[in-house]
DNA sequence: AACAATATGTTTACCACATGGGGGA
DNA sequence: CTTCCCCCATGTGGTAAACATATTG
């Protein structure tokens, strides 16, 4: 699956966001709103594994396609999460992209890594890997995750990395991209994080008197206004959904919030919605603005370099596969072993009469002992 | 600009049968 | 409670047909 191999085919030539806890280059994978903080897997699994009020900080992805932002809305078609600038970049290129379904990024609880861990990688588990779990009042145990959690490409990239870490018996990307397949039927809503706004402890920084107004230009909206509607919305993005809607093209605009700090974020898209609605009865909250009123420009990403990192997903999204996962490499081998009659599955016996050969039994065969002696289909795996 | 015809790309149904797993003895 | 056996839904791949979209006239 191109989709998360940044790094496993080169990766962008752009640097992505650096860890803000270890500053190692382009590992963040993570943006913790309450820390305003990105963060690498083994940084967000360490900081917010240390009490129980950093369990419980929100965190969000980082965009896949400019790994400078958090994500803020999740494309289903294209299985990956994309912050409010590259998803209009993206989706506003054709009718089609633009039918795209997104749903917005929900705040996950978890350590990333223990997310995936505990699911689509029990293996990992079993090994023993250093998820730590939240404390027991804190009920996500062997919650199911969701399928948003686990579309993030910079998540998936960076969990194979650990994962080759772990050791070299571990065939991660064989486990890792089965499972991927059914994360892209994405299912709302999210079960780990059933009530909105249920995190009292973390800063937030919408004004509560200031609801995301419900009038919105939906003409041109990149994704549903449900979505901005959302209990999701509760964290600055009915501010961001409200400037998506109005940024063309961000390759014009370059609204890539590039500071470590969400204030940063939604003071660029809240002034971007301000400016959209300037004349509107109904006017949009201000919401972060205020914070952000002594705060510097933020860093920006220079349009060509958006471009250059919207081309590169673009082509790597245009090449992606989405390969069948074998649950049976016993029964796949026993299909490939079949006799066929124009692609379908043909009695034996028939094809017996006709070439008149005298088959041996179908594990019996040269082509099915090959098979099996192939090392890759060695053991059965059960789920 | 609107429409039809053609080309190209994508999705789906079909087939037989060993296997896995549930349920009963 | 464990073991054994039976039965049936499941899953597997290559091809053609159906369908969708894009291009051309």
């Amino acid at each position: 699956m191109g989709l998360i191999g940044n790094g496993g085919d080169g990766g962008w030539s752009l640097a992505a966001k650096p860890c803000d806890s270890c500053k190692s280059a382009g590992s963040a994978a993570v943006f913790c709103r309450a820390d305003s903080a990105f963060l690498c897997l083994s940084c967000d699994a360490k900081i917010h594994c240390a009490n129980k009020l950093a369990s419980r900080h929100e965190r969000v992805w980082v965009c896949e396609v400019c790994e400078q932002a958090p994500a803020a809305v999740t494309c289903k078609a294209d299985a990956a999460a994309l912050c409010v600038s590259c998803d209009a970049d993206i989706h506003s290129a054709n009718p089609l992209a633009q039918r795209h379904d997104r749903v917005p990024v929900e705040p996950f609880f978890d350590p990333a890594d223990s997310i995936v861990r505990s699911s689509s990688l029990n293996f990992f588990a079993d090994r023993g890997g250093g998820a730590c779990h939240h404390d027991e009042d804190v009920d996500v145990e062997v919650e199911p995750p969701s399928p948003w959690v686990i579309s993030n490409p910079n998540f998936a990239s960076k969990i194979m990395a650990e994962a080759v870490a772990a050791g070299p018996d571990v065939k991660s990307d064989h486990l890792f991209f089965s499972e991927m397949d059914s994360f892209l039927d994405f299912d709302y809503p999210n079960p780990i994080h059933p009530s909105s706004g249920t995190d009292s402890v973390v800063p937030v920084k919408i004004k509560p008197n200031n609801p995301p107004s419900p009038v919105i230009n939906s003409s041109e909206n990149c994704f549903d206004i449900d979505f901005c509607r959302s209990k999701l919305s509760s964290f600055n993005y009915g501010a961001q959904c409200l400037s998506h809607s109005v940024s063309s093209s961000s390759l014009d605009v370059g609204v890539v919030p590039d500071g470590n700090s969400m204030s940063e974020i939604s003071y660029s898209f809240g002034r971007s919605a301000m400016n959209q609605t300037s004349n509107s009865s109904d006017p949009l909250p201000s919401v972060s603005a205020s914070t952000n009123s002594n705060s510097a420009p933020a860093t920006q990403l220079c349009g060509l370099d958006r471009e250059a990192r919207v081309l590169r997903y673009r082509e790597k999204r245009k090449n992606r596969k989405f390969e069948k996962t074998i649950r049976y490499a016993s029964r796949k081998a026993y299909a490939e072993t079949r006799p066929r009659i124009k692609g379908r599955f043909a009695k034996r016996t028939e094809i017996e009469t006709e070439t008149d050969l005298d088959l041996d039994p179908i594990y019996g065969s040269a082509a099915a002992a090959a098979f099996i002696a192939d090392s890759q289909y060695g053991v059965v795996p059960t789920f």
